[in-house]
RNA sequence: GGAGAGGUGCUGGAGUGGUCGAACAGGGCUGCCUGCUAAGCAGUUAUACUGGCAAAACCGGUAUCGGGGGUUCGAAUCCCCCCCUCUCCGCCA
């Protein structure tokens, strides 16, 4: 969410911005709303300084043993005008947060203009592509053949886009969890947190998800209760409401949740295999940090969830991605692809943002700073990385000829020793 | 799920219809005093929105005592609904 006076007072450039971003919103309307809002306020507001001090004379006279009929009566129809005008205020109120609900943040300007995803900048890369002398297998038919993958039997007990791992396929996955848990806890500083996997809708506000995207969220059926899309949601809400202390920040956590995706509108897309799943595993970053310090914070979130696919040896890049291309709550976000051998190509693997105020000021997160000030601190957040896509990665990446995969080295310790994965 | 207790400012904790943005204490800040420390004395100490202003300072207004609604000329105080915390009972991993 912006702030309503910084779109007030600056039109011009909040429309500039927002047309890099492509689409329409509802910027008119606000300020159309705001104007008429301010003016029921104040009108209201004057009624409530005339009841306020007739009721003051009440008091007294009454005190006083005076009738005061006659000016009860004339108060109670101050407050039947008050009344509505708040039932105005209200509907005009409603109409100027959908509107502010609605409207995306403001790219940073060292975001690429573009308005799709072929306008992404590439950063940097790291490693290379595996080369076979074989033709290379595509995870799917690679875990179906090892039988640590078992999609049929998912699609029984579930449905389509989930699975069932097991035997080694089951074990990579929770090594990879500690893995990257004991990275990021041991190496990079975060805390480490398990969070609620269900969210009611005030912190989904706070993230942004709601309610513009309520149609990707699983909701619990007669309750507030969502299963969280990611561990950003209940982690950013830890402090929702709370105003931190300047020497507490940069506040840093790290967390593993499943995730759960509607996945509505993506019917077609990545139908085969574990890309597209409704419940996926992922460890999170999170960081409360100063303004002045959210882009260098950006930098380093996005070096440590880079580090877990250098110590993994898996080759990938980093895009700054477009205007156009960003999530509706982010200032500037890179994604982190790794390189799929059966797709020939790079696939996101993490994506790591800086949401600025935005989410802070929804999910109204502040902090005091040195001189006494309270204001709305920066939110950021990565994948630090997604789990399931890390697990096909490594099996097509780490193929042999005969269909075994190599066990990473970093992995090793966190899988009873093994080397190899064989057929079981 | 049943019965009960409670949710007030940075903290503790008063306050059962008007003079309450809220006693009192603690903490914080400012000044005085002081060889140093401790103590003492005086003052001060919320947030949001909003009017005056180009803006700040400042002055004024409105709202805020878990959230929402109601009664009333007037609500922290009375009534209703909801949320949360605690205790006991039931159920349960």
């Amino acid at each position: 969410m912006l702030d309503k006076t910084f779109i007030r007072e600056n039109l011009d450039l909040v429309r500039k911005k927002l047309a890099a971003r492509g689409g329409m919103y509802p910027l008119d309307e606000l300020m159309v709303a705001d104007a008429e809002w301010k003016s029921v306020v104040l009108r209201s507001e004057e009624m409530r300084r005339q009841r306020n001090e007739a009721s003051e004379v009440i008091g007294k006279l009454k005190r006083a043993g005076n009738d005061t009929s006659a000016q009860q009566a004339k108060v109670k129809e101050i407050s039947a005008e008050i009344k509505s005008l708040e039932e105005n205020m209200k509907a005009l109120e409603e109409r100027l947060n959908s509107c502010l609900y609605s409207i995306p943040n403001l790219p940073d300007d060292s975001v690429p203009v573009g308005t799709d995803e072929s306008a992404n900048l590439e950063m940097r890369r790291w490693g290379r592509a595996p080369e076979f002398d074989f033709p290379p297998l595509d995870h799917v038919d690679l875990g179906l053949s090892l039988g640590i993958l078992d999609l049929d039997r998912a699609a029984k007990i579930a449905g389509a886009r989930f699975s069932l791992l097991r035997n080694d396929g089951a074990l990579m996955e929770r090594a990879l969890i500690n893995f990257m848990l004991d990275v990021h806890t041991k190496k990079h500083g975060y805390q480490e947190v398990l969070p609620p996997f269900m969210a009611n809708s005030t912190s989904l506000f706070g993230t942004g998800n709601l309610p513009k995207f309520a149609q990707d969220l699983f909701k619990v059926e007669a309750t507030d209760y969502y299963l969280i899309p990611t561990a950003e949601v209940p982690v950013t809400n830890i402090y929702q409401g709370e105003i931190l202390e300047q020497a507490e920040l940069p506040k840093k956590f790290t967390a593993y949740t499943p995730c759960f995706r509607s996945e509505a509108g993506s019917y077609g897309k990545d139908v085969r295999g574990l890309i597209r799943q409704h419940q996926f595993n992922k460890v999170e970053l999170v960081k409360f940090v100063e303004p002045s310090a959210s882009y260098d914070e950006l930098e380093s979130l996005t070096r440590d969830a880079e580090d877990i696919l250098q110590q993994l040896g898996l080759h990938y890049r980093v895009m700054a991605l477009c205007t156009g291309d960003m999530g509706f709550s982010s200032a500037k976000t890179y994604d982190l692809e790794v390189w799929l051998p059966s797709q020939n190509r790079f696939r996101e693997i993490s994506s790591c943002s800086n949401f600025e105020a935005f989410q802070a000021r929804r999910a109204n997160i502040r902090f005091r700073s040195e001189d006494g000030k309270r204001q709305y601190l920066h939110t950021l957040n990565g994948s630090g990385v997604a789990i399931g896509r890390t697990w096909l990665a490594i099996l097509e990446n780490y193929q042999q000829r005969d269909g075994s995969v190599v066990v990473p080295e970093a992995l090793r310790p966190y899988m009873g020793g093994r080397e190899l994965i064989k057929k079981q």
